[in-house]
DNA sequence: GGGGTATAGTGACACGAGTAACCGGATGCC
DNA sequence: GGCATCCGGTTACTCGTGTCACTATACCCC
């Protein structure tokens, strides 16, 4: 491991192109500060032979905010779909001349994690409500973060919000079923996944089902076919079974479908399925899927956007609203 | 928008505890200088009541560098468990006083891409040995990173590399199924993907079978229903029909016996068929589904290890070797 | 020639933290 | 008493950048 020589400096630059240090900065932020054009491209040229990468450190510690934009994201991608919003945000962010940052949350529960988060000193900070308390939107703030965007329900009176409600999509596919005549519902409970979001869910259905006066069997389950096949037994009697199942998501759907099959069971004929996150498998086993999912790209582009307008003093999108419904593919389970 | 008081800097900690600047740093860092047991809990209680925070930019300003460890990422977690890697390297870097930052390197590529990164001046880098061509490194180096290690195949002399070989799931699952005795191969080859990485595992299998004097029939499908019937109807003539299948991943496999099935023929009578990535659906539907897979958390484990170990000065964790080595899920299906 | 103004460029300070060098006082040892 | 040593703490400099305030030259106009 021989040494290297260190990374070259604006002075490195300046020293090259024959000029000051500040001209050096005038001419590489373009600033309106007046530069003759002779010099300008003696500093662009030395600049570009140096290889020179200012130093982010430097630069936001002077500034005070960086061009950072933290998201904060849980240990495991979870929820089908959270990840591929990341995915589409990172480029909606770069068009607008901010980079994104992930870094997981496990590590810091509570205030610790906005003490860690405010350390980066970022320019905004997008994560979930539920982590983004008052006490830790207060620090972040106090710690120089210009843009707190909070995601997720119940939108909060002390920063601005996306309303990205999960349990839309439970909402919207029950209603659908509801639409299509079925009042004697089912609704999987997934017991994998975080108990609270599995749970929050499976209200939304309940609540949606009442109100016109359906019923909901709760089947608390997990990913595997014992678990599933215990569940499908008791729905051999007519008078048990359900006429309709909303199954969480696509992937719990696909294997409900498969054991109900297995159970003699048709689908939708005796049962109907419908599932949420629009996954490909989804369109090609068969029977085909239905399925209630989020427009990924419109709430990547919404957020993004609501990023860029909260740093230059506006506020939300006005497109937030519509982007976060959800929406139905209907296809032959349901 | 109300003002916000500016984050309380050392300063402000050191006016609280009635001492200097250079007394909180070295209480807070507790580096080897003398500091009465008074003072120092004096201090310690101004920083929690202030809810003190150090500047990470100013830190490693100061200290030439920080003890973020970047990880670009393709912008789609193309290869089913990368995503799931990193999402345990998370915790063990944490576990080494480490803070992981993932960026998406889709934005800039090249040495665009190195430069961009060297910005945030991170202790370590970890990436794909595709982006960490010769000159990226040497300007990562330069850059004052301390620790550059590589991930993927082939090794190169310039930096130290974590052999994960992502064709080396074809070839076990290829070996396996040359086990069992099966000569007349076929290997599905997706569109959707970034062309060279599924074609690059397409050659691991090909060369694996040809080692044994096996053939193998290429398949280029994507992931619908009418791409997978179309490579299938052929197959219904036993003649043509190959003894077994390795489907790419675990989705395309599950694709693939629905496809089959709906064809009339058996899985694993009439045709074996073995998928990658231990997916939990795979488990699930008939026939369990036999696969081949890397040992996720021991990967992370080793590519942590190894970052802490060569920020130490010392070489590469030495079991990475073992580490690396895919392992097979042996069911039903082949 | 004096005063105003635009142009091109420089000097110097601040941002927040870490740390080497220094300093006064108490203690120990011959 | 004289010298070294340890303790507890401070002063002052540094990292790389952005930018305010300033200078110097040239030009124009009354």
């Amino acid at each position: 491991m021989t040494a290297v020589p260190p990374h070259p400096t604006s002075a490195d630059v300046a020293r090259r192109a024959g000029v000051s240090r500040a001209t050096v900065s005038y001419v590489l932020n373009n600033a309106d500060h007046a530069i003759s054009e002779e010099t300008r491209s003696r500093v662009l040229a030395a600049a570009r032979e140096l290889q020179y990468a200012p130093n982010a450190s430097a630069r936001s510690l002077r500034a005070g905010r960086s061009n950072i934009v933290l998201v904060p994201v849980p240990e495991a991608p979870s929820t089908p779909g959270v990840d591929t919003v990341i995915g589409h945000l990172d480029g909606e962010l770069t068009k607008r001349g901010l980079r994104m940052l992930l870094h997981g949350d496990r590590t810091a529960a509570g205030i610790q994690g906005a003490r860690a988060w405010a350390e980066l000193r970022p320019a905004a900070v997008y994560l979930n409500v539920r982590r983004g308390t008052r006490p830790a939107v207060a620090l972040l703030r106090r710690a120089g973060v210009q843009a707190v965007l909070l995601g997720g329900v119940p939108t909060v009176p002390y920063a601005p919000c996306v309303p990205l409600d999960e349990t839309a999509v439970g909402r919207v596919a029950t209603r659908h079923l509801l639409d299509r005549g079925h009042r004697r519902l089912a609704c999987l409970v997934p017991r994998g996944l975080p108990a609270a979001f599995a749970e929050r869910r499976f209200r939304a259905v309940v609540e949606t089902a009442q109100a016109e006066g359906a019923s909901v069997e709760r089947v608390d389950c997990d990913l595997t076919t014992d678990s599933l096949a215990a569940a499908v037994s008791r729905w051999r009697d007519p008078v048990r079974r359900p006429d309709a199942v909303y199954a969480h998501n696509d992937e719990f759907a696909i294997a409900l479908i498969h054991t109900l099959h297995e159970t003699g069971l048709d689908v939708p004929r005796d049962v109907a399925v419908i599932g949420s996150g629009n996954r490909p498998l989804g369109a090609l086993l068969r029977p085909t899927l239905s399925t209630a999912h989020f427009v990924v790209p419109d709430i990547a582009r919404v957020i993004a956007s609501s990023i860029r307008r909260l740093l230059d003093g506006q506020g939300l999108d006005p497109d937030v609203a519509t982007a976060v419904q959800p929406r139905l593919v209907l296809r032959e389970s349901a």
